[in-house]
RNA sequence: GGGCGCAUAGCUCAGCUGGUUAGAGCGUUGCAUUCACAUUGCAAAGGUCCCUGGUUCGAAUCCAGGUGCGCCCACCA
């Protein structure tokens, strides 16, 4: 082989497309085909992992980059390992997302809003966005070097997910875990959805703490920051310990506050916290989850008084119809004029907003969905929050790392009831249909007159059986009999409530069974100076442009040497550019050897060869240190270990050290050959080695080396490499 | 208010169940180099492992307290 046919340096951006399209022609991502070419044998034990699907609103980032490249390297461990190995990939509809950023482009090029386009033309325009981000995505998953079966992919919105989703439906309503209810939620009247608890972003604000009372004739003062709210209370409520109020529960007043009648009670109730304020709360039933909770306990009548638009929806002209702000000033302003105000202090306080539209959430009583994560379910002996809770307490799944464990269970400990309608026109609708006082659930009814429920349900419901809704359920397939449960979830330790809680409830509940063992947790991607990237600071360090310049081989190096679970990690272009360094080292220790050497491919051992001198010896033992090693690491995990190691191992013993010394036993007749083939057998092991970590650099040489063209003799279905004692 | 985590070389971080002179990458300094690679090699400098106390033959590692950061949760009216 001449000069030109192996260049100097290696250039990833010439190699890697070409190397992906070898892969996928040969079939061996599909688990299925590596039994049929005999690369793995049918009774194999599987290794199965489920993509988190990316939201098909945006484009990858290195959060996404990292995701792929952990998974990457579990995936093609396993399979080299032997291992019956499936990868599911896909996307995620992400709805309320999606349909705002659709919404907005709308907003902002025609000027219409959704209701101007109607349900079924905004439905339209939704899917062209999806198809397109659907195809960056998968190519761009491809260009990280993924090695994901896409005769499997699936999307969290399609006909069979669709099935999942309304089986479960169907199913949790039947055994009375799924219910209609009115109940404060929370309302986001930019969106003009409704959002989960998990959805809201608090941000600090300064307010006023007023403290006045309804009328000179009220006994108790109240304080709060939203005295617009005062003409929907129903109810006092004070500590039932508190000797100041005490004589007054139980007794009633009729209150004329800001041209509103008020019918208010005294109450006694613990929630009141007698150190706050006068110690005395103004109970709002329709606009605080706190005080709606205080209503149920003491059967007081709710009364809304804001709508959905955040506005007014009682009292006189100077009131009804103005928004909440404006509302308030006006309540200031007549508590003032009655000399009612006692007190006004400026406190901190947290504020809801919607985390998608930045809207300040309004607490409304509203019918919507809920599934209860209390109650008993039929036949089980459990609540939902029991099937969460159970398989990680006793060590049926694994969270890494495991501290993220105490996290979980401080959660569970408080959640509340899950509200899933989202009045968005985006998600899988609904599966209920009415007809006067008749309700049918799951398909729809045959007949005329059923009319289906408007609302979608959250995203979280359908992500929420990701595991086996990818694998045929509620059919069962082949598949869903032999990859699930899954061997590893890979994801954001930012979505664990979101998201991995939601599987195990949901799979506990469908299925019986857990829908991984392990939860492997990656922390979050920053930039150099440890900031989060975004697109607002402009920091944002693309992952395919990373790969078109410095390979994506570097890129994955980058992202997973140093970089533990759990933990924040920063990137930058530096240390990226230092794994483009390792992969041209790589290749230059092959080059080396087709130097010396035009016949590797006879050359390679096929057992490790016989050591004659000191410099063999350390290299074979060296060798088999770094194999146990990260084998080892690899098994548990510890992935930038295993990397770091394969990087010492191949640079400082291999390259720094043996090669040196080759390089005098090349002169020497009665070594040469010998030597050639412990190179050989070094390098073939090392490639191994390192295919997880750096698949497509490891790939090329790989061909060069052994210069074989059968798919069967890619690197990626290659036995692992194995020390014997 | 509740919970979780972090503090180790100039920078970014490893360091498992406590055990020789505490490690890596990047950076810095010096030397080398027509020899696979300048996307190189060799070498060097650089650390009270945040503080205090405790357990121990022995602590970066375990325990308690403190200080300084960061994150998550929450019904602060």
């Amino acid at each position: 082989m001449n000069q030109s046919e192996f260049p100097k340096n290696y250039d990833p951006a010439s190699a890697e497309k070409a190397i992906y399209a070898r892969w996928e022609s040969s079939g061996f991502f599909d688990p299925d085909t590596c039994i049929a070419a005999g690369v793995t044998k049918p009774d194999a034990p599987t290794f199965s992992m489920i993509m988190p699907p990316p939201n098909v609103t945006g484009v990858l980032h290195m959060g996404h980059a990292l995701m792929l490249t952990v998974e990457d390297i579990m995936i093609r461990f396993a399979r080299m390992r032997g291992l019956r190995t499936l990868w599911l990939p896909g996307t995620d509809h992400a709805a309320i997302a999606t349909q705002a950023v659709v919404e907005k482009d709308i907003a902002k090029k025609e000027g219409k809003s959704r209701h101007d386009l109607g349900r079924e033309e905004l439905l339209r325009r939704i899917d062209a966005f999806v198809g397109h981000h659907h195809d960056v995505i998968t190519e761009q998953i491809k260009v990280m070097g993924a090695s994901c079966d896409w005769n499997r992919e699936a999307f969290t919105l399609d006909d069979a997910r669709s099935r999942a989703v309304r089986t479960v439906f169907k199913r949790m309503y039947d055994d009375g875990l799924i219910y209609r209810g009115n109940r404060i939620v929370n309302w986001d009247p930019k969106g003009q959805t409704t959002i989960s608890d998990d959805e809201i972003v608090y941000e600090e604000r300064s307010a006023t703490l007023y403290t006045f009372k309804y009328s000179k004739d009220f006994p108790i003062p109240i304080s709060t920051t939203r005295p617009e709210t005062k003409v929907g209370d129903t109810a006092v409520a004070v500590h039932p310990d508190d000797e100041r109020y005490r004589a007054y529960i139980g007794k009633e007043y009729d209150v004329e506050f800001c041209g509103v009648p008020l019918h208010i009670t005294v109450v006694g109730d613990p929630a009141a916290d007698p150190t706050f304020g006068t110690g005395a709360v103004g109970v709002t039933p329709a606009h605080s989850m706190t005080d709606w909770e205080i209503a149920q306990r003491h059967n007081l009548p709710a009364r809304q008084v804001i709508n959905e638009y955040a506005r007014m929806t009682v009292g006189g002209p100077e009131l009804k119809d103005k928004k909440v702000a404006e509302a308030r000033e006006v309540v200031v302003a007549w508590l003032r004029e009655q000399s009612l105000l006692e007190k006004e202090e400026a406190v901190a306080q947290s504020v809801a907003t919607a985390e998608r539209t930045g809207g300040i959430i309004e607490p409304l009583p509203k019918l919507q969905w809920f599934v209860n994560v209390n109650k008993e379910i039929p036949g089980r002996g459990a609540t939902l929050k029991d099937i969460m809770r159970t398989p990680v307490a006793d060590g049926r799944i694994r969270i890494i790392p495991e501290h993220f464990g105490k996290t979980y269970f401080h959660w569970i400990d408080n959640l509340r009831d899950w509200c899933i309608s989202r009045q968005i026109w985006y998600g899988h609708r609904i599966p209920v249909w009415y007809r006067g006082d008749e309700i049918a659930v799951g398909e729809a009814p045959a007949g005329d007159g059923w009319e289906q429920d408007s609302d979608t349900l959250d995203t979280w419901f359908s992500s929420a059986l990701w595991t086996f809704s990818t694998l045929g359920w509620p059919d069962a397939t082949a598949d869903l009999q032999a990859y699930h449960p899954t061997a590893v979830l890979e994801t954001g330790y930012e979505i664990l409530f979101f998201w991995v809680a939601r599987m195990i409830l949901m799979t506990g509940y469908a299925l019986d069974t857990i829908p991984f063992s392990t939860v492997y947790l990656h922390g979050t991607v920053r930039d150099a100076q440890g900031r989060k990237m975004s697109k607002s600071l402009g920091n944002g360090i693309d992952p395919i442009e990373v790969a078109a310049k410095y390979g994506a081989d570097a890129a994955r190096m980058a992202l997973v040497v140093g970089n533990t679970p759990g933990t924040d990690s920063r990137i930058s272009e530096d240390k990226i550019r230092a794994y483009k360094y390792f992969a041209n080292k790589l290749w230059n220790i092959i080059r080396f050897v087709h130097t010396n050497c035009d016949n590797t491919a006879a050359l390679i051992p096929k057992s490790a060869p016989e050591a004659r001198t000191d410099a063999d010896r350390d290299i074979l033992a060296k060798l088999s240190e770094v194999t146990t090693a990260v084998t080892g690491n690899l098994d548990r995990f510890v992935l930038h270990e295993a990397s770091q190691q394969v990087y010492q191992f191949a640079w400082h013993e291999l390259a720094d050290v043996y090669l040196e010394a080759s390089k005098t036993q090349l002169q020497d007749p009665a070594l040469k050959e010998n030597t050639l083939r412990i190179l050989l057998w070094v390098i073939t092991t090392t490639l191994k080695l390192a295919h997880p970590f750096a698949p497509f650099v490891t790939e090329e040489l790989w061909g060069r080396v052994t210069e074989a063209t059968d798919p069967k003799d890619l690197l990626m279905v290659q036995p692992w490499p194995v020390v014997l004692p």
